[in-house]
RNA sequence: GGGCGUAUAGCUCAGUUGGUUAGAGCGCACGCUUCACACGCGUGAGGUCACAGGUUCGAGUCCUGUUACGCCCACCA
């Protein structure tokens, strides 16, 4: 036992001890019953760290720390999300690197030591091995921040979302969604991202309120009258197929059957009824482009309407004008951004007298890939899709149902899953066009012409998996074939991130690559994750669990809190107010920031509060010295607790363990810190004041405490160590062997006390202090007598602690009798 | 427009099935070198529990409505 305990350093001493004995070491050769398995968010490395990494995984840490001291074995794994776009995107700019698919591998390709202004060309697996290199050392970073801050994953159950093992999950967990005809591809018109120029899914939509325009802009009739439609986006009137309007607008129902001219373009487009549109919109009728939006392509669809596409996937108009579109006008258009084309063709349309007045400025929320900087486009590509019941009732109805087997913690974030079951508008699009990602394991068969052949796709054997169509071969081909009409062409596209990430229980469970280690732990008991991706990672989990394996993939899932910055305010990076980990560990200690961390409720977003920390070190230090203090004590034999005082002390220390196990049994970890901190407390300020002179006495009083005292402290470090791991591990070792993150849960059953007895001697014990505080004098100053009158029944309780009384309050003479309840405090010098 | 959540002391938050004078910490004020801790200890002042109704012997707690804030979703011409 130190002189002097402190705080300083032992994040690294006890880190490095609980690494080399293998503390939190997963055993695999436990029964499925006796494991508790937890599908651990893995983070996305790309990313900066923030206090949000920290959050939620400390919460999750204090709840695994609990199952393992109630004797379960922790298969608590970590993973790296490292594949996808916010990596791609960091090694572009980190290497001043591009990928083009194009280009052959270049073996010896070494990236520049700072990089180029222009950005370098690179093939796809050069590319590939950049994003891995870079990974590679933002993992680092993580898992230092990790073994820091003291989680107690098992490092050696480690996967990344695009190693070898990932890719081999992901791969066959899609062959087998395409072999039960869950994944299936489709040729039709999806948002489209025109800056990293990929399909993107529902899942990854945000809104932002953009500035926009209406324009107004007149249609020419078959009788030369003209009919007025509002637009904000003018540049699409070349795409324009039909105008529409809803079909009990009165204004509007002569011309349903009719056609109509377009301005500018002399295209001929029918007017056509839709129930959505909106009378109250604009004009109340409205141009139907191919694709501006959504709705567009509802109509396009509903309406059997014909294609006129303008819009290439670089962002740009095509160089030529679609059927039936006038060329010469369309010709000023041509090769231009939808932004450049709109404001030539408001130029035109003032010209030539089409449009009417002035643009009419509104903002308008527009649709954004989240990650995305300019507005999502709507063009027609072949993407493949995984059936969600997105666009089936039967599977919908069935996974609602999934929902509701689960165990929400807290229940409300149940809600949030229901309605985004319930809102789905399409199944699940997992291809992108991208690069650093799990391939889709097809080739295609080439025609004559050299054109794919998409219905009979060949598919690699499960056995040959992870493949990359790209590179390897499909059975029977040779590489002279790819590309040659006769021969073959891999899928170029690569998975979604959700399609590999929805697969993490059977990706660290080693599904199918180790069935004994699987059987162990799926599915799996918890799954821990934050708010915002219940529409995205949650749900894609429950899908890919349900259509493979039948089951939900977990028991129960703890859905945390979001982090706020200290003002409330939602921590971002371009409002840079955001908060990094690693400075705060430095200033207040990691048990300190654990304890801001589990002081957030479940589910409650939490604002970063220095002073918390602040007060979560004043905890951990007080700790040390009161379990110092109490460890300096004699040393008492076994035998009974005889004291009333000790009794009552370790009767509400019953009732204290019970309400923790019981609030941990909920997920509820805060409650269960709170209470055992409160506990702790009134145990430093009051119990422990009012037997320490008894405690040094050498008699069998003092016996009575000091085994008190020992039952208390074990007790009290254990019900903190699922929060302050090192501060508890640090004071174990002063009168303990092993680990006490290995010890079991405390189940102490002391009723034999009445906890009252605790109780009202602090209460006389405050009107001492009262006292004493009046009269501004020292604690230690003597009182020649002190009077309790109260109730017979009280000062039956009482007179368990006058002995101690008169210790901690330095009485004389204590005199109890009955009446009305009062203390009377004579000061010895007064 | 739909859904969910929140509203209690200056600040951050507890308050579990409705039960006597509503709690904690921080901050603040005033004290105290008390043999573990001055990164400490003690005492104290702070609240018409968002608002309006209702149920009840009794409401911070249940019901209805209103307001404010936050988050999620929505077909954005």
């Amino acid at each position: 036992m130190p002189e002097r305990p402190t705080l300083d350093g032992i994040e690294e001493t006890w880190a490095g001890v609980w690494e080399a004995q293998g503390t939190y070491a997963f055993d695999r050769t436990a029964n499925r019953a006796d494991i508790f398995s937890i599908d651990t968010p893995p983070p996305t490395v790309s990313g900066s760290l923030h206090m949000g990494s920290a959050f939620g995984y400390v919460q999750t840490d204090s709840i695994a720390r609990y199952q393992r001291m109630r004797g379960k074995v922790l298969f608590y794994p970590m993973g790296w999300d490292d594949n996808g776009l916010p990596t791609e995107r960091r090694v572009q700019n980190y290497y001043g690197v591009r990928c083009d698919p194009q280009l052959p591998y270049d073996p010896t390709y070494e990236p520049p030591a700072d990089p180029p202004k222009d950005p370098v060309s690179i093939s796809r697996r050069n590319f590939v091995e950049l994003c891995l290199r870079l990974t590679a050392e933002d993992e680092k970073a993580f898992e230092a921040l990790w073994r820091r801050i003291g989680l107690s994953v098992d490092w050696a159950q480690t996967y990344t979302t695009i190693g070898p093992v990932s890719q081999r999950a992901s791969q066959r967990a899609f062959l087998r969604n395409l072999a039960r005809g869950e994944a299936y591809a489709q040729e039709a018109p999806t948002l489209w991202d025109v800056d990293f120029r990929t399909a993107v899914a529902q899942a990854e939509l945000e809104d932002r309120e953009m500035p926009g325009a209406y324009h107004r802009v007149g249609f020419t009739q078959s009788d030369g009258e003209k009919v007025y439609i509002e637009t904000t986006r003018p540049e699409l009137l070349p795409a324009c197929v039909a105008l529409v309007a809803h079909p009990d607008d009165a204004r509007y129902q002569p011309l349903f059957g009719s056609t109509v001219t377009t301005p500018l373009f002399g295209a001929e487009v029918p007017v056509r009824a839709h129930e959505l549109a909106d009378p109250e919109k604009g004009s109340g009728i409205a141009m139907i482009c191919t694709f501006g939006d959504t709705t567009d392509v509802i109509w396009w669809r509903e309406l059997d309407l014909p294609v006129r596409s303008i819009l290439g996937r670089d962002g740009r108009l095509l160089s030529a004008a679609p059927d039936g579109v006038a060329e010469a006008p369309y010709a000023e258009l041509a090769g231009k951004t939808t932004k450049q084309a709109q404001k030539r063709i408001v130029e035109m349309l003032a010209e030539s007298g089409d449009l009417v007045g002035e643009p009419r400025p509104i903002t308008h929320p527009v649709k954004f890939f989240e990650k995305g900087d300019r507005p999502l486009e709507v063009v027609t590509s072949r993407q493949w899709y995984i059936r969600n019941g997105g666009r089936d009732a039967g599977p919908r109805e069935e996974l609602l149902q999934r929902g509701k087997e689960l165990a929400w913690h807290p229940a409300h974030m149940q809600a949030r899953y229901e309605n985004w079951v319930s809102g789905l508008n399409g199944d699940w699009l997992i291809s992108r066009q991208r690069f650093f990602g799990v391939p889709i394991p097809l080739w295609y068969r080439l025609d004559a012409d050299g054109e794919p052949l998409y219905d009979d796709p060949i598919v690699p054997e499960e056995s040959a998996l992870p493949v990359d169509p790209s590179s390897d071969l499909p059975p029977g081909f040779t590489e002279d074939q790819r590309g040659v009409p006769g021969g073959f062409a891999g899928d170029a596209d690569v998975m979604d991130t959700w399609a590999t990430s929805s697969l993490t229980p059977q990706i660290a469970g080693r599904w199918e690559d180790d069935a004994d280690l699987y059987a162990r732990v799926f599915p799996m008991d918890l799954r821990p994750q934050g708010p915002e991706i219940i529409r995205t990672w949650l749900f894609s989990t429950v899908v890919r669990s349900h259509l493979e394996h039948g089951c939900l993939p977990w028991r129960d899932t703890a859905i945390n809190g979001w982090v706020l910055d200290p003002d409330r305010k939602k921590m971002s990076k371009s409002k840079g107010n955001v908060v990094t980990p690693m400075p705060l560990l430095e200033e207040y200690g990691s048990d300190a920031v654990r304890y801001w961390a589990c002081s957030g409720r479940p589910g409650t977003d939490t604002a970063v509060d220095f002073a918390q920390m602040k007060v979560g070190r004043r905890l951990a230090t007080k700790l040390l010295n009161a379990s110092k203090f109490a460890l300096g004590f004699p040393e008492a034999s076994p035998g009974p607790i005889t004291e009333p005082v000790d009794q009552a002390m370790l009767t509400a220390l019953s009732a204290v363990v019970a309400a923790a196990t019981e609030a941990f049994e909920g997920y509820d970890y805060a409650r269960a810190l709170e209470r055992t901190e409160t506990f702790f407390w009134t145990f430093c300020d009051d119990y422990i004041e009012l037997v320490k002179n008894r405690a040094y006495s050498e008699t069998v009083e003092a016996d009575s405490a000091n085994r008190a005292l020992r039952i208390a402290l074990d007790t009290l470090l254990k019900l903190f160590a699922p929060f302050l791991p090192f501060a508890t591990e640090e004071v174990w070792c002063w009168f303990h062997e092993g680990s006490i993150h290995r010890q079991a849960w405390p189940t102490l059953a002391e009723k034999s006390g009445n906890p009252a007895v605790l109780t009202i001697a602090g209460e006389v014990l405050g009107q001492v202090r009262k006292a004493k505080s009046a009269a501004k004098t020292s604690m230690r100053t003597g009182v020649s007598r002190l009077v309790v009158r109260d109730s017979p029944e009280r000062l039956a309780l009482i007179s368990f602690a006058g002995a101690d009384l008169v210790n901690a309050g330095v009485v004389t003479e204590l005199v109890l009798e009955e009446g009305e309840p009062a203390v009377e405090v004579t000061l010895a010098d007064a």
